[in-house]
DNA sequence: CGTCATGTTAAGGA
DNA sequence: TTCCTTAACATGAC
């Protein structure tokens, strides 16, 4: 369920998990998960490895690993269904075997990787990271400055800019509309046509979209004992226990027809580049 | 039954 | 070259 704000919680999640474990096993169960290399590579490269450390870039996932006194990198993408979590020898009763794309056996416990959908991907391959754009997060790679550098040439629309990950890293459907929501700017603008006043709005409103986003996602619980289990490690989906959670999270999206929390103008729903796009006719006027 | 879905990539056309 | 749309991937929620 990942835009970056899931993928960060999920990062800071299992670097204090995981941490340490030493994985001996490698099952893959759905075999278009691993891309472009075979399972068989992945699993000779992941197996009796240790995990060094966690990171992420844009909505990727970085495992880094130790193997043989090398050090390797697993590139985890979990598409639109992925979901990642870790489980202790004690918690692994709990784990639903069901929809598992693919198992890694640690001393520790299990890492777990499911995803209905298989749009997610594994790999040891750095190329789609290494073409990312700066990260929408990382304030020392993206600024004002960058977002008008990257984005600012173009003419095609401010939204459909956004959502391109070799321009900037980690924006989604959801926090495209969120931000631009919040910057006041309509998400068919094109991107030579903003002013600096708005370049500066539209910086903050995607600081303000993410920042808000993580401060929600804390709020809620990770653990896998506390939670629905088809909902565990993540708090986004259609749960009806999340219902109400996802109404106070998003300002303008999925909100069509309903009155702008700002205007109380009536929300519209649009297509563009084959996505959803809410925006308010009043607050964010061409 | 039909519609829509947080993502990415390739193909084809203007 | 740039930029657009469409389809494909495979499944679940409603």
């Amino acid at each position: 369920m990942p835009e970056l704000p899931e993928v960060e919680l999920l990062k800071e999640h299992l670097q204090e998990k995981l941490i340490g474990w030493r994985i001996h096993r490698t099952n893959v169960i759905k075999l278009r998960i691993v891309r472009p290399e075979s399972p068989e590579k992945l699993a000779r490269c992941v197996n009796d490895s240790e995990i060094l450390g966690i990171q992420r870039k844009g909505k990727y996932l970085l495992i880094l690993l130790s193997h043989e006194k090398k050090t390797c990198t697993l590139f985890i993408h979990l598409g639109m269904t992925g979901r990642l979590y870790a489980l202790t020898a004690s918690e692994q009763d709990k784990s639903p075997h069901c929809k598992v794309a693919i198992e890694w056996e640690c001393d520790q416990g299990k890492l777990v990787f499911q995803d209905p959908r298989t749009l997610g991907r594994v790999s040891m391959d750095p190329l789609s990271v290494d073409r990312l754009g700066p990260d929408a997060w990382n304030s020392g790679a993206l600024s004002k400055t960058t977002l008008r550098e990257r984005l600012g040439k173009s003419r095609s629309s401010i939204k459909t800019l956004l959502m391109d990950q070799h321009r900037v890293a980690g924006l989604g459907n959801i926090y495209v509309n969120e931000s631009l929501f919040r910057a006041g700017i309509h998400p068919e603008q094109s991107g030579c046509a903003l002013s600096e006043v708005q370049w500066q709005r539209l910086f903050d409103g995607i600081r303000g979209a993410l920042d808000e986003a993580f401060t929600h996602g804390r709020s809620c619980s990770l653990d896998w004992q506390g939670s629905h289990q088809s909902d565990g490690f993540f708090y986004f989906g259609s749960q009806s226990n999340n219902r109400s959670k996802k109404e106070e999270r998003f300002r303008i999206y999925d909100r069509a027809h309903q009155p702008c929390f700002v205007c109380q103008a009536s929300i519209e729903k649009m297509e563009i580049a084959g996505r959803s796009t809410y925006y308010c006719p009043r607050c964010q006027s061409l």
